[in-house]
DNA sequence: TTGCGTGCAAAGGTTTTGCATGGCA
DNA sequence: TGCCATGCAAAACCTTTGCACGCAA
């Protein structure tokens, strides 16, 4: 039998600490970066200010679980990458197109959107997360070189 | 200075081996399974039929590059998934909803979609890779259990 | 016979964990 | 003061690589 144990979790204190502030406030200077845990290690002693690998993990995951953050698998495969689901940026509200061959990440902020989502719940009874989800293809640019 | 060896990619010969025979047959039999490189190998290793690991994953590598199979980041943090892209499924054609509650995936095949590329094609100038698209979200149950 | 694919083991990276200590509430 | 968060180092994991050998063409 499975239980769930929303009760505990609701009930977990969570400390606010130097190290939690300076990664949020990491990301709310840069809201449309994807980096990797190792960069933002890196980041953080470059500027002095020297955060544990482990508790940059710690942090990422508990920013994941409350869906500030997002992470996925990066293309050139050097590990997850992770990158602000924030209300200021609206990137929990629009969908992200990546380019699988230059990298390049396009903001799509669009009130097409609206109707893809409504036409997924209402025809496929699905609730689409933005803030999670990427649309992987090709940009203009790289379409245009890929025909050549 | 960089050099595209695409001459050298398409000379390159293709030998057809036992090892990955067992391998498409597998995505076959299983079109749509989301699966680990793990769980591949621990599946021909109860079949009495082995396989190296490290084969599993060159061979998966190799069909990640031609577009036969997907590979994406799983949500339980287990390493890297892959997934039959396949003409006679139509994954190459539909998109993926995947549940991030219970896992789930469901197969959109909609015309709407068409629309959806197109639009995204021509005001946002970027061409949809169906294939290795994945939306998340709520599927419909989770979604109903989620607001309880 | 040629040279790509395989298997094994080792290496290389990334992420997680154990444990003592630090610091928020 | 109680207890969660942090740091460090070690462990655990996943994935890639080197090399000798097998096997398709």
């Amino acid at each position: 039998m499975e239980v769930r144990l929303v009760e505990n979790k609701e009930c977990k204190k969570n400390y606010r600490t130097r190290q939690q502030e300076a990664l949020e406030k990491y990301f709310r200077i840069n809201p449309d970066v994807c980096v990797t845990a190792d960069e933002i290690y890196m980041y953080f002693m470059n500027s002095g200010d020297k955060i544990g690998k482990a508790t940059i993990y710690r942090c990422l995951d508990r920013m994941v679980e409350s869906g500030e953050v997002k992470k996925f698998l990066s293309d050139g495969g050097e590990g997850a990458m992770y990158q602000l689901i924030d209300g200021s940026n609206g990137c929990d509200r629009h969908f992200h197109l990546k380019c699988t061959r230059c990298g390049a990440v396009i903001h799509m902020d669009c009130e097409f959107m609206d109707e893809f989502e409504r036409h997924i719940m209402e025809h496929h009874h699905f609730r689409v997360d933005n803030g999670r989800t990427i649309i992987y293809g090709l940009c203009g640019e790289c379409s245009a070189n890929a025909e050549k």
